[in-house]
DNA sequence: GGTGGGATTAGCT
DNA sequence: GCTAATCCCACCA
């Protein structure tokens, strides 16, 4: 199992903090999908360095943050060694701190941080918090406790790479993303 | 319950 | 001009 991976699942049942616009907002970790360095059509690394997923290039404990289509931010973690190219994007969290700020911020108070576009806006993430240390002041993933329960499928939402079973979620948490 | 289209922008070809 | 690791709402059953 390589440390992306590996991450990929450790990372399930860490808490998620920011401290953005002088609110703190925290949430624990249920859904993740892996994008390797290698043999992954997917990742953005892929094809090579460019402007837009140079922070993926950063070392492990970095985040990497990018815009899709038009209007949505995906929250990404730097897996690997710099200059490699790797990450694990953060597809779902459970809300514990700070539930006023997501219903403000999201403007509903249903689907707050089940899938990556909701939780960036939840936790008030945009590209401005891509290419930052981890733990290092605005966002803060803490490691707790292994989650024993990991249902392991193949991605969402991509169209290359689809068959490969990178993507991690606890079993039975209503919070993973339904798609 | 499920499906289909629109929103909206950076970067590559 | 087209695509991209998405989401929301309208519509139909």
């Amino acid at each position: 199992m390589n440390s992306t991976v590996a991450t990929a699942k450790r990372l399930l049942g860490s808490i998620l903090t920011t401290r953005i616009n002088r609110e703190v907002v925290s949430g624990r970790i249920v859904e993740t999908e892996a994008y390797l360095p290698r043999n992954d059509p997917a990742c953005h690394a892929a094809k090579g360095r460019t402007k837009r997923n140079e922070d993926m290039f950063l070392p492990e404990g970095y985040s990497y943050v990018y815009l899709i289509y038009g209007m949505y931010h995906c929250f990404n973690v730097v897996t690997e060694k710099e200059g490699v190219g790797a990450a694990v994007l953060i597809r779902a969290v459970e809300p514990i701190k700070g539930l006023l700020t997501m219903v403000e911020r999201r403007g509903t108070e249903k689907n707050l941080c089940n899938g990556p576009g909701r939780l960036c806006e939840a936790f008030g993430i945009s590209k401005q918090h891509s290419g930052l240390r981890l733990n290092s002041g605005v966002i803060s993933i803490k490691y707790i406790e292994t989650v024993k329960k990991i249902i392991t499928t193949t991605r969402i939402g991509i169209n290359q790479g689809k068959n490969l079973p990178l993507r991690f979620y606890e079993k039975g948490n209503p919070f993973v993303s339904k798609y």
